[in-house]
DNA sequence: CGATTTGACATACGCGCCGTATGCCACTAT
DNA sequence: ATAGTGGCATACGGCGCGTATGTCAAATCG
């Protein structure tokens, strides 16, 4: 029934070895682009790098923004989750959204997001938080103020342009951390200074 | 004396020449860069438009990047003198401080501001805040910060990293503004956010 | 179960663009 | 006026992208 001699298991069907290749490109592209950079990277290596040539890339990504594309929304996807699961760990809601801007933060230390998503991907397809995929980050946070504003927790405030505010201290901050001399003590400073910008957020009532 | 006929005036001594076809060459690049992309910008054409070849080019600034690199400064300093003229016609300080940062989010709506020194000069040199000249834009920000504080008119906060929050979020505001399909509005709604945002950090006992 | 079709991927080609090496000629110095 | 300097143009090599074409294994159908 499905063409192969028995239950061999591994056996290729084509389905499984086009997901298998295209897992390949995906990985030397995360490799590649979070490295020496999407402008940098030479089609022709990272193919070959994952043991496959050319021909196989453009049969799958259409072509070079293509594969970063895909690589881009496999990240996003990624963050969205942590992120989700660190400000379900919260105590109170309030603590979940800084939890979660804090370690949005701190991920954007890791070398290969911050290459990808915070240096190539807005050079090559302009603003990210524009897409269908739209960067789930925004989302989330937005969703966030939208119920603390609800709770009487925050000022009025247009939650998503602040979401949009401060999701872009947050990915500058990070950007000055990386590329300082000791990213530890400039994230120290970063997360609380943060932490205080946030919290001019909060009702004034108390 | 000057090795021409006479005082013609508009004579072509040696260093005039030079300083015109760098001239040239910086009007071309701040136009190629500013509309198609630096990634897309051919040196060729690029050098053609100004009425030169790739020679000149290579002469004055030693690569592609040289150039951007030149291009990138002298749109920093002419940034930083608007910035100062404004926070020097405010009011007050903290007046100053809270006009500076919206022009600084208006002006970064100009194209080949937005293009160039938030799109693409990140993309290739990295952090800018990390440069020699380092983009004024923050340290004036933080000059500012740093007098408030004393003042007592804002709350304890590390003066530095909060120039950098506020400054990303502008940066990250304006590409927001700018992808929008209705900049004019979307303008009003981030500039009321960030002032909120702003009002956030001025001392609690008012 | 064998013939035919499909399509995933490799190979081959052309073009554009960058960076360098070389050449030319106007301006400078003596 | 003559020798020399250097700003800029021209010529060359190489690389990387995108496309057109070929190939062979897997899927489909009688």
């Amino acid at each position: 029934m499905e063409g192969t001699i028995a239950g061999e298991g591994t056996r290729t069907t084509r389905k499984e070895a086009m997901a298998e290749t295209r897992r390949k490109l995906m990985a030397a592209g995360r490799e590649a682009f979070g490295t020496i950079g999407y402008a940098e990277a030479s089609m022709d290596d990272l193919t070959a790098a994952a043991g496959l040539t050319r021909g196989a890339l453009y049969h799958h990504f259409g072509d070079k923004k293509g594969l970063l594309r895909a690589v881009v929304e496999e990240i996003d996807r990624e963050m969205s989750e942590r992120l989700g699961a660190i400000s379900a760990a919260a105590g109170s809601r309030w603590q979940g959204l800084v939890d979660e801007q804090v370690a949005y933060i701190r991920m954007a230390l890791e070398p290969e997001i911050q290459r990808i998503m915070f240096r190539d991907a807005p050079a090559v397809f302009g603003d990210l938080s524009q897409w269908p995929s739209a960067s789930a980050c925004v989302a989330a946070l937005k969703a966030h103020l939208d119920a603390l504003l609800a709770e009487g927790a925050i000022v009025e405030i247009d939650t998503e342009a602040a979401a949009r505010l401060i999701s872009g201290a947050g990915g500058y901050a990070a950007t000055w951390i990386a590329t300082s001399e000791d990213p530890a003590e400039t994230s120290a400073r970063a997360v609380a200074s943060f932490r205080t910008l946030l919290d001019g957020l909060r009702a004034r009532g108390m």
